[in-house]
RNA sequence: GGUUCCGUAGCUCAACUGGAUAGAGCAAUUGCCUUCUAAGCAAUAGGUUAUGCGUUCGAGCCGCAUCGGAAUCACCA
């Protein structure tokens, strides 16, 4: 039980006894107290005036001298105007560093076996180009998500909703065909995503010189851009995959096999995993059953025209299309059936969705029409996570123009900068594998560390140049400090089975300072769960090396002769090495052993 | 135009959900490597939290208005 537990049931009680009242002690949050002021807990008592009817500072007293008298583990308390600042015995503290280091599932919960899961999708990519700086923030989202998650005792099952068919494709297709002259992954060298991207590029290209053709032949601009053949010819290619054509089907697996087989390198290296992959030609039918539902229930209507619609106008949003006049599917069917299919089979808790922000309309109707429309209890959990989009100093990326950061790019440039910055610092104990491997954690790290600090809803702005910094808040420096403890503690000869020596170890600030921090992790995993955001983690994890890194400025460790402080500072350093690593790896990113 | 989101140091981001003197990192200036790894530490400078009202013991955070920026408002996905 935590000491903040502890304080508000001490609370509670005091509020009781002193004013007679059911008073929400819960309203008196208790929070952390300042850097600046003594203590380590601290209520304000503002709110409890009315109940008191004493000045603030005589409230704080009376409350300080309650909870003293029930509370053994609190030491002292002092007051400064409405703030009751609250201490806790040094040897308490102590105790909890003995009594968490050892526990190694400290500040993780295990999720039941049985447990109904939690369902997360993201990354859903285009199988018509490689993965773009737009995906690697949402696949790192989605990750990270899923991890905290799973520490905050859910089951989690990860899925990716893979969009593999449709007019994108075709254009990849044709431009193919066209110009391609048989060239594949193995003959070209080139990643098989990269590759139909490249034709994706081409057909943009060729479709804009047929335009200008017709446009100076005289076809008015908007005519030209319908009636261009290359166009003609994708539209006509997907009239053939959807009629089951054997070839177009069979060039379409051959170069979505490219790409998968390119996604799976690019996942891989970016440490990411799914439980389960969908794939839109198999799921792009689902909704019509979801449909009918609605129409029986009045819920929808059949317009004149034949499509089916739904009025939302009294939601503040308008009319939306649920099924075209022809009879087919629209996105959002699409999407009402594969969330029913998603239910059947995991009947999970929460359904998550990990997409940009540019979609929150859409997901807006979907949670309208499931959760209140239809009035699904299962619709009631969904939870769109949307994420602002990443800038560049030049403005928006555009996958056609050719104004995208590449994932594997980036993820390139970002290794290589790490281990120049390594060769550069002189370390030149690593072998070439090692060498290898580390500028792998770090390069990885300190791209994933500075997409995840920011907080998601937020659009964040990506320089190439002035980003890739190894310095400062970044995934290095968080690194770097476990790397040094690491080595500190191999030095020492310390054994994870070494325990802190019992009596009254006396508390220097720098050892508090970093206590503390350690003692916030569970709460900090909490909070990072309850409002899905890695960013709250990040922080965290900076904030816990900056201060192990005061700490070890201030306080010799292996120079101390004092044995009893040195077992202490040695236990702290290991402890800290230790959440450092879990806190970093909710967020995906390794930790190294030296760097 | 409607709806939603954002606006914090020159730049990139925090601020424990309404609490105390708004904090870090880049960039600038200055100290500290013969002592546990300098991808580090310490210090200086940088702010009317877009603006104006309001709510209350107390507002960067809540409400209203204004100004800027983004997204969206398809029988595309």
């Amino acid at each position: 039980m935590s000491f903040e537990s502890k304080i508000a049931q001490a609370l509670t009680e005091s509020i009781q006894e002193l004013y007679h009242s059911q008073a929400d002690a819960q309203s008196l949050s208790i929070q952390k107290t300042k850097k600046e002021f003594e203590g380590d807990f601290t209520i304000v008592v503002f709110p409890l005036l009315k109940l008191s009817r004493l000045k603030p500072e005589d409230t704080a007293r009376q409350l300080g001298d309650a909870l003293l008298a029930k509370l053994p583990f609190l030491e002292k308390y002092n007051v400064i105007k409405g703030f009751l600042n609250l201490s806790v015995r040094p040897s308490e503290w102590i105790g909890f560093v003995r009594e968490a280091a050892s526990d190694p599932q400290f500040g993780h919960k295990q999720a039941a076996k049985d447990a109904a899961p939690v369902l997360i999708e993201f990354s859903s990519p285009n199988t018509n180009k490689p993965l773009h700086l737009g995906h690697v923030r949402n696949n790192l989202l989605g990750d990270s998500v899923s991890r905290i998650l799973e520490a905050d005792g859910k089951r989690v099952i990860k899925v990716n909703l893979v969009n593999d068919r449709g007019i994108h494709i075709c254009k990849s297709m044709i431009a193919w065909q066209r110009y391609g002259q048989g060239e594949t992954p193995e003959s070209s060298g080139m990643k098989g995503d990269h590759l139909v991207g490249k034709y994706y590029v081409e057909f943009d290209k060729h479709y804009k010189a047929e335009i200008q053709e017709l446009v100076a032949k005289g076809v008015p601009e908007e005519e030209a851009a319908k009636q261009a053949p290359i166009l003609q010819e994708a539209q006509a290619m997907l009239r053939r995959w959807e009629e089951g054509d054997p070839e177009t089907r069979q060039l379409w697996e051959m170069m979505n096999a490219w790409v998968y087989a390119g996604f799976d390198t690019t996942y891989r290296r970016m440490g990411i995993a799914f439980d389960k992959t969908y794939y839109e030609s198999n799921t792009y039918l689902l909704g019509k059953e979801i449909v009918k539902e609605g129409l029986d229930k009045k819920v929808f209507y059949r317009h004149s025209d034949g499509s089916v619609r739904i009025h939302l106008e009294d939601e503040g949003l308008d009319e939306k299309v649920l099924l075209r006049s022809d009879g087919t599917s629209v996105y959002i069917t699409q999407d009402l059936g594969t969330a029913l299919t998603r239910y059947n089979e995991f009947h999970p808790t929460r359904m998550i969705y990990v997409v940009g922000n540019e979609q929150n309309y859409h997901f807006d109707v979907l949670k309208l029409i499931l959760g209140k429309k239809l009035d699904y209890d299962w619709g009631k959990t969904i939870y769109h996570l949307s994420y602002g989009m990443v800038e560049l100093p030049s403005g928006k990326m555009k996958s056609r123009e050719g104004t995208v950061v590449d994932a594997d790019d980036l993820m390139d440039t970002m290794t290589g900068m790490a281990a120049a910055n390594t060769a550069q610092l002189g370390k030149t104990s690593f072998s070439e594998e090692e060498a290898k491997q580390l500028a792998d954690i770090v390069g990885i790290g300190a791209l994933k560390y500075f997409i995840l600090k920011v907080d998601p809803k937020k659009n964040m702005l990506f320089n190439p140049d002035e980003s890739i910094d190894l310095n400062g808040n970044t995934a290095p420096f968080i690194q770097y400090t476990h790397a040094r403890i690491r080595s500190l503690l191999l030095k020492a000869g310390f054994t994870p089975q070494q325990t802190l020596p019992g009596g009254e170890a006396v508390l220097g600030n720098p050892e508090k300072e970093i206590i503390r921090n350690l003692y916030d992790y569970p709460a900090t995993v909490a909070q990072a769960a309850a409002e899905f955001s890695p960013a709250v983690l990040a922080n965290y994890a900076y904030e816990l090396a900056k201060s192990y890194n005061r700490f070890y400025q201030d306080c010799p460790i292996l120079r101390e002769s004092d044995a009893q402080k040195q077992q202490l500072r040695l236990c702290i350093s290991a402890f800290t090495a230790d959440v450092i690593r879990r806190a970093m790896g909710l967020l995906g990113i390794l930790v190294p052993e030296r760097m």
